[in-house]
DNA sequence: CACAAATTTTACCAACTGGTCAAATATTAC
DNA sequence: GTAATATTTGACCAGTTGGTAAAATTTGTG
């Protein structure tokens, strides 16, 4: 199933039902085959669409995954655009979730540590999803472009936080904001690359060890790289 | 013009006559319209796959860009994927550049800086060439796979390097490749992320601006984090 | 200039793609 | 069971796409 474990923080867009809504969903109360059917269809295009990019994908490559015809597909979604809508949606606000768990009130170093194991663990878990975001962003972002906002005020309200712990002499000097595209980075890159790791590595580790030892060195790298007593 | 300031540290594969090669080239000499064209045409290529992804990409946008018709931009490359393959094989080679230039009776931290200021400046410099290759591996790396081979090999080999000096402890230790990983990953961001770090910071500062503080916090972070005194 | 070779254009095609429509079938509520 | 509603299917379509063929044009060479 697709991740949906935190409570909604955004309602869902209110032009919502004129493009993106099925064309099922003319009626008030949902079917249960038309639940089942939906889910079935955006784990199907959660698949295609995170190895094929958007335009890389048809809609035939998704309904042959999820064993409907085209038609019956289309009978659920609109259109492509409007699968590939949701899905973007839905992985934008799992993503944000570790961000918004860092506490202000927390030791600094624990918090950061805390905040690269969880977007390691996204990483992990949810590879497609980083995927499928990283060929949006890839892009230019056309189809989430508007969507990215709610990053960018939540990125300003936690550098404060991490303005606040500098200032206090609890962490080393350094720019939020870059410290934070550094996390992204090197914890997404395990998911996005994952191609070019399993060439370097030779394909002979397992996963989980693989996120183990990122893990360690990532804690390591940052830990040592973030604390004061480096200044 | 496209990066090509190494030497070629490997021959061209020998059956590229048969498939890459464009029709153009049948005769011994090249002539003079046909290296421009070539070049006129890779250029434009580059801009349309790096933006668009190859299958996202059609002949046509790259002819338009390019200022020929389709037709006769298949005169100089048979298909679109020659154009691509041409186009991932010049830029793998300089991508391997700043790491053959490791050197391994250099100072440890301040090799690892100049190869992090190196991997940054070619995201700076070039970076369709960086979402050229990110668009490549995020989709499981189906038209270079064989090639990525080479960088195996030459990550093994600096990696021994990086042990060594782990041993002398000259550096804290550590497992070369993840590190490796994290370089690759917090450079190339820059360019690859582009979309979503202006979004982040509010497009407001200068290109430039942006990658001088990034190299400043990135050499901070990879100095601290992997520097001995912390251990 | 004349001839051959290289380049460019015009017209074209078969396969694919996103999407529609109406008819057929299955499900649900009464 | 039956009518209303929801789901599924098959046939279809217009636009796009990668690529071809041959004629027309340009360019280089003697």
């Amino acid at each position: 199933m697709t991740i949906m474990k935190a409570a909604n923080r955004k309602k869902h867009l209110p032009n919502a039902n004129s493009k993106s809504e099925p064309r099922a969903a003319t009626t008030r109360k949902r079917t249960r085959i038309q639940e089942q059917k939906e889910n079935v269809i955006l784990e199907a295009a959660l698949d295609v669409f995170s190895t094929n990019g958007f335009r890389g994908s048809t809609i035939d490559q998704i309904a042959e995954r999820a064993g409907l015809s085209k038609p019956n597909l289309l009978y659920y979604f609109r259109t492509k655009e409007a699968i590939h809508r949701i899905l973007l949606d839905r992985l934008l606000e799992n993503w944000l979730e570790p961000l918004h768990q860092i506490d202000p009130d927390g030791d600094p170093l624990s918090e950061i540590q805390l905040y690269i194991r969880r977007k390691l663990e996204l990483a992990r878990d949810y590879p497609r999803e980083s995927r499928l975001f990283a060929n949006e962003i890839l892009q230019g972002a056309p189809r989430i472009g508007e969507e990215l906002l709610d990053l960018r005020t939540l990125v300003e309200e936690k550098s404060k936080i991490i303005n606040e712990w500098i200032d206090q002499g609890k962490l080393a000097p350094c720019d939020p904001q870059h410290m934070f595209f550094s996390i992204w980075a090197t914890t997404q890159h395990y998911a996005d690359f994952d191609a070019q790791i399993c060439v370097v590595m030779g394909n002979k580790k397992a996963t989980a060890k693989r996120f183990d030892d990122a893990a360690e060195y990532l804690t390591r790298l940052f830990t040592h790289g973030l604390s004061v007593s480096g200044t």
